[in-house]
DNA sequence: ATAGACCTTCCCATCGTTGGAAGGTCAAGC
DNA sequence: GCTTGACCTTCCAACGATGGGAAGGTCTAT
């Protein structure tokens, strides 16, 4: 199998296969006489995995560990538990922020005219004027309670 | 003042202000005739400005954008308003994708038992294995209505 | 033989930020 | 005046993950 028909059937470009050889992330594969790559099916079985792992935002030190975990028929959930654990609450630090950026926007949105004057609350605050709705100028909302906890 | 005395006073590093000030998202500030360079407290005020915007995620270019209107005081307020909800679908489409891929890794974390077997969902999922609770193993859930409309 | 589709390696760009090296300048203390 | 330490300057490189492209080799079908 060519990197071209590995890139297919695993859904990772041929440019990002080479990349993740590059830096280790997958053992090197095989090659042909002519020096072209050959995937064996249990590297394009690698190659989905990480993929899905991709899909599910883990870095690739994250994917190490996990392909790791993977390979080590003797490893202990609980360690593949904590790694998904750590990642889960990554994903809540950045959900947090984008919340609370989203929230203290829109409020500024809503209460901007939006005609053509110039007069504008988000210009205002970015300014660091006092706003008129009597909110602080640089304090973030606290977060929404989203996730479900 | 200073860049060091600048960085304290807009809460941006001296590293950064130097780099906006070459890609031009603020202009050349005056130097000392010994090149060092000199802020004024307008120049402080638009450094603030970046700083709230930067902690709203714009991004470098929505901020040139955001600061021409700021210094056009013949703006239309509809203009700033249209670059803000550019900016929260932007927020929106990234809370998205980070939410599903929480809900998803958040299922497989509590179908893992977390002892010290090996067997464990969460890598079931990643290599691809049909799931024992009956959820297709590479489709993301349905994004959480959180960002209340 | 030749065209076209593939492959190879290598370098560069992105975006925002940080780090460091090598060197100049300033202010305080001796 | 000289030294010391804290500042400043520019330049170069790195991060993480990805894409683009050039220059050149290989394979396959006509």
């Amino acid at each position: 199998m060519n990197i071209g028909e590995a890139a297919k059937a695993s859904g990772i470009s041929g440019k990002m296969i080479r990349y993740y050889e590059s830096i280790g992330l997958i053992p090197s594969v095989g090659r042909t006489e002519a020096g072209y790559r050959t995937f064996s099916d249990k590297d394009i079985h690698t190659l989905r995995f990480i993929a899905r792992a991709r899909s599910l935002g883990f870095s690739v030190e994250q994917m190490s560990n996990l392909l790791a975990l993977w390979r080590d028929s003797n490893r202990a959930s609980s360690d593949v538990k904590a790694v998904a654990y750590a990642h889960i609450e990554e994903l809540d630090s950045k959900i947090e922020k984008l919340i609370s950026m989203r929230q203290t926007l829109q409020h500024l949105a809503e209460h901007c005219q939006g005609d053509n004057r110039p007069s504008c609350p988000i210009l205002g605050d970015l300014a660091g004027a006092p706003e008129s709705a009597g909110t602080a100028p640089a304090q973030v909302r606290p977060p929404l309670a989203c996730e479900e906890a």
